[in-house]
RNA sequence: GCGCCUGUAGCUCAGCCGGAUAGAGCAUCUGCCUUCUAAGCAGAGGGUCAGGGGUUCGAGUCCCUUCAGGCGCGCCA
């Protein structure tokens, strides 16, 4: 928050309280503290800058009418000393406070004092705490989800850092497992089909069927020639492995890259496999009683500490009431799940020492939740540090027809497409537009043809339009020099005024963002920014007015150029200064 | 069948711990550039907050229920 906001609404809070004992003293209200009331800020501005509920509240430990509460503790305001000008009853019982001019100027010089501090605060108190987006499977290209995936975690880690948290950004690998073998069959079947013929080597129904894989096929072969033909089949297929998945990583790692996101570690799978830590981690749950093996497998009890995170029972199709189903640790052929591998990554993750992991999951893994937290539980760590955001998958919409976003189908459009033809400051933008939990379609035709009324130019148009406020002004050997309390206090229009209180928002919209795990506030924070800016330029000239007023305003300029450059480079959106 | 999520203006969505007359953008219509960027601003029309119950001073917001849509219920991840 901006520290004169925050300072304010402790002020205001005091000021009750005070308030309330002088009433209590002339024995005019009962000797009972004052409940739990809030401080908003009212929709209509006839009804004060802010608004607190404390008489309403309080009517029933008063036993008095909301109002009559309301006129005794406004008969006993000292508002000497704070940014509160007066206050006022209105409607049903609420305390209305109207701001001081001071507060206004405050307000403004303090942005422009924190500069490219101005919204960060400490509220995360240098906790430290991992985000885990994207971990895209490594046997394909990226596609729409992951795009939608990789804007959300990569701005939500950025509002946590900027909340005060100390943030590590890391991308999981699923370098080994069934999927890999899926790759490598796969691979198997386009490099043998090269020589055999696609009817001699018939492609399985579960296999990728991806033009990426047969693009992979013939450049192996271009390199080994048919020498693996004859080979076996176990070492074929690790040579096609081999020579592929680091394709594959190093363009997943091109493609973020391309879309601003920097990773602090990518993560892969098989080092779990390799030092020993997986194993160590389903021979931990079966140390614990909490596996048993059934035809062949390793079963995990997923209900003895899952159920706790699940709100309520499943019932399956024969009616039958069960809990969490349990999950198998270790397949009949002796290969470790998903699952198994997870869990030891979890495990792995909170051993560095992360009070918190947040992992973005598609919506569709959901059912996978209450048994990961349970299982963190099973390991002896806990399930609670396990935040889980679920992201309703995008649904890619062409010619007004959904299109299936299937690796396997060959067909969906891939993050690389998107980025092509979609600049990279819109769908950062647009992908943070709305909540994770939201379904969302994106019509790429649309997408394009819309980018110039797409909203993230409006708010870049607004950075352009202040930017250029200043070029025009320095052309007229004008610069800001004047910050004085008396000069700001000449922002007085409602359309200065409603820019600053928002301005004075900032910090206090970060941390609600870092609550809720939500970056989403921050493009409406931006929009909101931009809006009430555009209404001022239209509404106040800076240029050709007289030179006090023009440094007030001129002030205002610079904090809101400042505020809105930190919220665009939160999101890693360019601020341009022209367009 | 059961679980999770969603349902607010023609469309896309905000709406904080339950507060005052439910808000934006797009689209439609009307105005505003000889002065700091019109990618902008001002104004108008447009609502059974999916339907029905309940809780209370007060419900878009909380509870129950019905309906509609998305997702899930694998030795897939």
């Amino acid at each position: 928050m901006n520290p004169i906001a925050k300072q304010t609404e402790q002020q205001l809070r005091d000021v009750l309280n005070a308030a309330l004992k002088a009433a209590v003293a002339a024995g005019e209200l009962p000797d009972e503290p004052l409940p739990e009331f809030t401080v908003e800020i009212p929709a209509d501005r006839a009804h004060g800058d802010l608004a607190a509920n404390a008489a309403m509240v309080s009517a029933r430990a008063f036993r008095k009418a909301p109002r009559m509460i309301a006129d005794c503790l406004v008969s006993h305001l000292n508002l000497e000393g704070t940014y509160l000008a007066r206050a006022e009853v209105a409607g049903p019982g609420f305390l209305n406070f109207f701001l001081s001019p001071t507060y206004y100027a405050d307000a403004v010089a303090a942005v422009i004092e924190q500069g490219e501090a101005y919204g960060r605060s400490d509220y995360g108190a240098g906790k430290k705490v991992m985000v885990e987006f994207v971990s895209a499977n490594p046997t394909g290209p990226m596609h729409m989800g992951n795009a939608r995936g990789g804007a959300l975690g990569d701005c939500m880690a950025a509002v946590l850092e900027a909340a005060g948290y100390e943030v590590w950004r890391e991308f999981y690998i699923n370098d080994a497992g069934n999927q890999i073998d899926k790759f490598g069959l796969s691979l198997e079947v386009r490099y043998l089909q090269l020589y055999r013929g696609e009817d001699a080597v018939p492609m399985p129904e579960d296999a990728y069927h991806g033009g990426d894989i047969r693009e992979h096929a013939k450049n192996f072969a271009a390199i080994h020639g048919d020498s693996y033909v004859n080979a076996g089949e176990a070492e074929r297929r690790a040579a096609l492995v081999a020579y592929a998945l680091p394709l594959n990583i190093e363009k997943m790692k091109q493609d973020m890259a391309k879309y601003r996101i920097v990773y602090d570690r990518w993560f892969t799978e098989s080092t779990l496999h390799q030092n020993g830590e997986l194993a160590e981690t389903i021979a931990l749950l079966t140390a614990r009683g909490l596996t048993y093996e059934k035809d062949g497998a390793l079963w995990y009890r997923a209900g003895e500490y899952g159920e706790k995170y699940q709100a309520k029972k499943h019932t399956n199709r024969d009616g039958v009431e069960e809990g969490i189903k349990d999950e198998v640790l270790v397949r009949a052929n002796g290969n470790p799940t998903y699952f198994a591998a997870d869990i030891a990554y979890h495990r792995n993750k909170f051993a560095r020492g992360f009070d918190t992991c947040i992992d973005v999951w598609g919506a569709d893994h959901h059912g996978h939740v209450a048994r990961m937290k349970g299982a963190m539980d099973a390991v002896g760590l806990d399930g609670e540090k396990l935040q889980v955001t679920l992201m309703q998958l995008v649904r890619l919409m062409r010619d007004g027809e959904v299109v299936r976003m299937s690796k396997r189908s060959g067909k969906a459009i891939q993050l690389a497409d998107l980025l092509d033809e979609v600049p990279v400051d819109a769908a950062r933008f647009f992908f943070n537009l709305r909540e994770a939990n939201t379904q969302m379609d994106f019509d790429l035709g649309l997408a394009i043809e819309q980018s110039s009324s797409n909203p993230v130019y409006y708010v870049q148009y607004a950075h352009a339009r202040l930017c250029s406020i200043f070029r025009t002004l320095l052309e007229d050997g004008v610069t800001l020099t004047d910050t004085t309390q008396a000069t700001l206090c000449l922002l007085e229009a409602p359309e200065e005024r409603e820019l600053i209180r928002h301005l004075a928002s900032y910090e206090a919209e970060i941390v609600a963002c870092a609550k809720a795990q939500d970056p989403a506030g921050m493009t409406r924070y931006a929009l909101e920014l931009a809006t009430l800016f555009h209404k001022f330029y239209n509404a106040c000239r800076v240029r050709g007015v007289e030179t006090e007023l023009q440094q007030a305003r001129l002030a205002l300029c610079q904090a809101t150029r400042i505020a809105l450059k930190n919220v665009l480079s939160l999101l890693k959106i360019d601020a341009p200064g022209s367009m």
